[in-house]
RNA sequence: CGGGGUGUAGCGUAGCCCGGUUAUCGCGCCUGGUUUGGGACCAGGAGGUCGUGUGUUCGAAUCACACCACCCCGACCA
């Protein structure tokens, strides 16, 4: 019949690709690397935009919308930040195509279209942004500068993965300019905490807030600060990124402001993004073998009502007491689905909704008119009920409170499982290699014992937990002294 | 870019080694009927540049060569 999904425990790769495509998210385009995000994954996306919006707004920002084309004289500017990209860029070089005069109902780039110069297709928007805010900001009364904006960035990635890493992605990104470096990182730190607060509280997803090595640091940053997530193969997912930018954008675009004792300086930036990666990491983090665990929050549907019928009697009476449920339900601001589809059969329906990660299916048959009830049945545990009809109202929005918080219970219980404290590199080596998750281990600091590491066992530090506590200990590599464990593992 | 693999209906595939009539099967799709409390059943039907090109041959999905695309593994990365 082939009609289960992969089993994780089988081939986890296969397992996710699978529940991507069967559940609607996403389908790959006709383009080597890109992806399609389908209606119902999009709604997924579009839930999350609002809260994180909503969140922006909230902390001062404001959204703005630069071009997708970057001058290549403007994208080198920062050296760092250009040097750090330049590898994965998609480049235009010509603006015209014309008829192939060789090939009838061809066309060819007309070589007579070359630009002067070429554009970058963005990566990130650093370079545009800079560049304008060079002539935005003059005085101390200009900052701060808080933008936001939503777009599409394109990065030219060797092996990509759907939502984990394409081509093109979605995503936000805060770029911000403050007089003082204390506000900047200040600034920096309170959208890292945005991003947390986001993934605990509406994705369900537990995080651990971290500061990045040298090594894995967003180029063009001073500090780079991340949210790290534990997936269900073990393997951590970087779920976003906070940069304190120092005064390195401006410097290199030259974006300075006069101070109240007039005197000209250069501003502190940061800058901050999410992405459609974020996407990934809800399939990965509470999906199971029959389909996608969505959280209540970030369901586009979380109530759908299935009925059980035989004649059209039947489901008329049974439709009416839908409706009623549904506007019932509707009044607590909760999105229902009622499926009068006489296309298939319940089973059907049933096991649909379960690969489309709805978190509480109501079913109502004959029996249930006769008897005054209806049947509940939520996603993430498979608890089916029966209850009275009048305590449905009472029920659902317990039930799907309840399933957010198991959600982000069940996860959190996964990491602590996961995460092992570790002082010998022989131990580090087979946690990997059997089982996977975070690894709190020594340090000595060094970029080249990263390095190493990472080489020997393909393990890096995802981060310096922000609650990192000073213990004095041996690297696990070196042997030579550590002042506290960071955060290693294989990662997305 | 290196190493391996795969291209046959919307999807997944058999056939290829060993060339030979009308290209296999499942899912899906369409029509009709019976069904419907966990992925229904029966009957009928539609759907194909066998990745592209060139060659070998009386004859190519099958053999040869070239090209293209995609997948997996590595180097790179949110």
């Amino acid at each position: 019949m082939n009609k289960g999904l992969p089993k994780r425990s089988e081939n986890y790769s296969e397992w996710y690709n699978e529940l991507v495509k069967r559940a609607d998210l996403a389908d790959h385009s006709d383009v080597r690397g890109c992806m399609v995000i389908k209606p119902y994954g999009y709604s997924i996306w579009e839930k999350m935009q609002q809260a994180l919006d909503k969140k922006f707004k909230e902390t001062g920002h404001s959204n703005a919308y630069f071009p997708v084309f970057v001058p290549k004289s403007l994208f080198e500017a920062e050296e760092k930040n250009a040097e750090g990209f330049a590898k994965e860029c998609a480049v235009v070089t010509h603006y015209r195509l014309k008829t192939d005069p060789y090939k009838k109902g061809q066309l060819i780039v007309d070589p007579d279209a070359k630009l002067e110069e070429e554009l970058i297709v963005r990566p990130t928007s650093e370079a545009v942004i800079w560049s304008t805010y060079k002539k935005w900001i003059q005085s101390y009364r200009d900052l701060p500068l808080l933008i936001n904006q939503w777009a599409n960035v394109v990065r030219w990635e060797m092996r990509t993965r759907i939502f984990l890493r394409t081509a093109e992605f979605l995503w936000q990104e805060g770029h911000t300019a403050h007089a003082t470096q204390d506000e900047a990182m200040q600034e920096t730190l309170t959208m890292l905490e945005v991003y947390a607060e986001f993934a605990e509280k509406y994705m369900a997803l537990p995080v651990i807030k971290g500061r990045k090595t040298e090594n894995e640091r967003f180029a063009g940053a001073v500090e780079t600060f991340c949210i790290e997530a534990l997936m269900q193969d073990g393997k951590a997912l970087q779920a976003g990124t906070s940069h304190f930018l120092g005064q390195n954008f401006a410097k290199a675009f030259d974006v300075k402001f006069s101070n109240k004792d007039n005197t000209l300086e250069y501003v502190w930036g940061t800058s901050w993004g999410v992405s459609t990666r974020l996407m990934g990491a809800l399939i990965m983090a509470h999906s199971d073998d029959e389909g996608l665990v969505l959280p209540p929050l970030l369901a586009p549907i979380q109530v759908v009502i299935v009925p059980i019928f035989k004649t059209a009697e039947q489901l008329n009476s049974i439709s009416e007491k839908a409706q009623h449920i549904k506007k019932l339900l509707e009044e607590k601001n909760i999105t229902v689905k009622y499926d009068n589809s006489d296309k298939q059969t319940p089973g059907f329906k049933f096991a649909e909704y379960e690969l489309k990660g709805v978190p509480l299916r109501i079913a109502i048959g004959p029996r249930d008119l006769e008897n005054n009830t209806i049947e509940i049945a939520r996603r993430d545990t498979k608890e089916k009920k029966s209850i009275a009809f009048s305590e449905l109202v009472h029920i659902v929005p317990q039930w799907l409170s309840s399933i957010q918080e198991n959600l982000y219970q069940r996860a959190l219980n996964f990491r602590s499982k996961h995460t092992h404290i570790c002082d010998s590199y022989g131990q580090f080596q087979k946690i990997l290699d059997n089982e996977g998750g975070f690894i709190l281990a020594h340090w000595d600091g060094s970029p080249e014992t990263e390095e190493k590491i990472k080489e020997e066992t393909k393990a890096t530090i995802r981060c310096i937990p922000l609650d990192f506590k000073k213990e004095n200990g041996k690297c696990i590599y070196s042997g030579k002294p550590s002042v506290g464990r960071v955060l290693f593992a294989r990662a997305y």
